[in-house]
DNA sequence: GTTAAAATTTAGACAAATCTAAAAAAATAA
DNA sequence: TTATTTTTTTAGATTTGTCTAAATTTTAAC
């Protein structure tokens, strides 16, 4: 596979998580940043390798071999990120573009060795769980901030959203994964939220609210 | 710079090496597994970059500027050489593949935070000198066990050839980085060489001998 | 149920990196 | 020095992944 290859098959996995019904080529192409006929090449090729199933104006959706090529992928991406946090002592908004380049290095031996090394972790600075080596994922029963119900108390495990931009703000408020809150009040007007965390109360906007994961 | 760039310029480096004059067409192609034809063209290209200098039918030479990357490139392999020998437990002729692929990474933090991690290593685990982040590289004036004079005592400090055989042979006659070694006799007929080492006397080629380096 | 709009695909072109085959230049040998 | 061999370059083709523009299909609107 190549890295273009392996890039599509990422992005189709990432949007199937969303819709289970065939993924759009538009869709496509606006996660890859490229053109539509670009995708419907591309969607004939994997087609034709058998990572993918697709029909001409029906969307494409990952056959079980695509869906399983694309979870060593996310399992490479999520297992650097963790290498560079833990042990380069990176941010976590600085690893996103350096894992997309270090998730297409092809070596088995290498991937499992790290995993090894890294003390075989389940989730990535992100808060995304880590694919093992047969592909399990585990399912974690989180809900979106905005979600939350008044008077409930919270743990921040995961961001749904990891955007450098985002990352900066939850750093800057001193939000992280394992910080805990407590819903106070929701504004009727904005859907903002007052949640009272780090011993202080503050004000969330929905924006936020709708790209932070609690449990 | 794309990776067929960066690789052609660290075979000139490399090639370099051996001869101060201008490198042929032909033997970047050996080296690179590919046409002269298509070596020619390369040339063009990376003279337009201003990495070589280059005129038809004269071979090619790197600038200052192909130099430096030249250098970045050896450095960063060598560190991921370093990562997956001493913190991925790789035996030293595992890695060489993975680390072509690695050296490609782009990412001078990266690299630097890698170096860090390491604890600034001045060798690989072939012996072979890491570039610093200025592209300073240590001299080391080592010879060839085919080079060495009877009596005399040596320690093993690097390999010349890196292939996976060749570090297999040293694996299964107990002959590391670090090992001490005494020079006993000279064969006049085969230039095979009787050492002492690890307590014991072994026999050994002259093509083994022209591929060691002793201190 | 037409028609208009949006999404998707096809056709043809392009750049990068490679190849083969042929031509040109340089090196070697007689 | 001339002829032969080797090395190198050129010319033209191929593959991969992309693009634009035009054509086709599907969806949405009226």
């Amino acid at each position: 596979m190549t890295n273009s290859e392996e890039n599509y098959i990422k992005v189709i996995y990432h949007l199937s998580g969303a819709s289970p019904k065939g993924i759009n080529t538009n869709a496509i192409a606006s996660m890859i940043e490229t053109k539509a006929s670009s995708v419907t090449d591309m969607l004939k090729k994997l087609a034709d390798k058998n990572l993918v199933s697709y029909q001409k104006y029906q969307g494409v959706s990952l056959t079980e071999k695509g869906f399983f090529a694309a979870k060593m992928i996310v399992r490479k991406h999520r297992l650097w990120e963790v290498f560079l946090v833990d042990k380069l002592h990176f941010s976590w908004d600085e690893v996103h573009e350096i894992a997309e380049e270090l998730e297409h290095i092809k070596s088995d031996i290498l991937i499992n060795k790290l995993d090894a090394f890294l003390g075989f972790p389940e989730y990535d600075p992100h808060g995304d769980p880590i694919p093992n080596e047969l592909g399990d994922v585990k399912k974690m029963n989180k809900l979106l901030l905005s979600e939350a119900k008044i008077g409930q108390k919270y743990v921040c495990v995961g961001v749904k959203d990891s955007s450098s931009d985002f990352l900066k703000y939850l750093d800057k408020h001193k939000i992280a994964l394992g910080t805990h809150l407590e819903v106070k009040e929701i504004e009727k007007f904005d859907s903002s939220i007052s949640v009272f965390l780090n011993s202080q109360f503050i004000s969330i906007s929905n924006k936020i609210a709708t790209n932070l994961y609690i449990q």
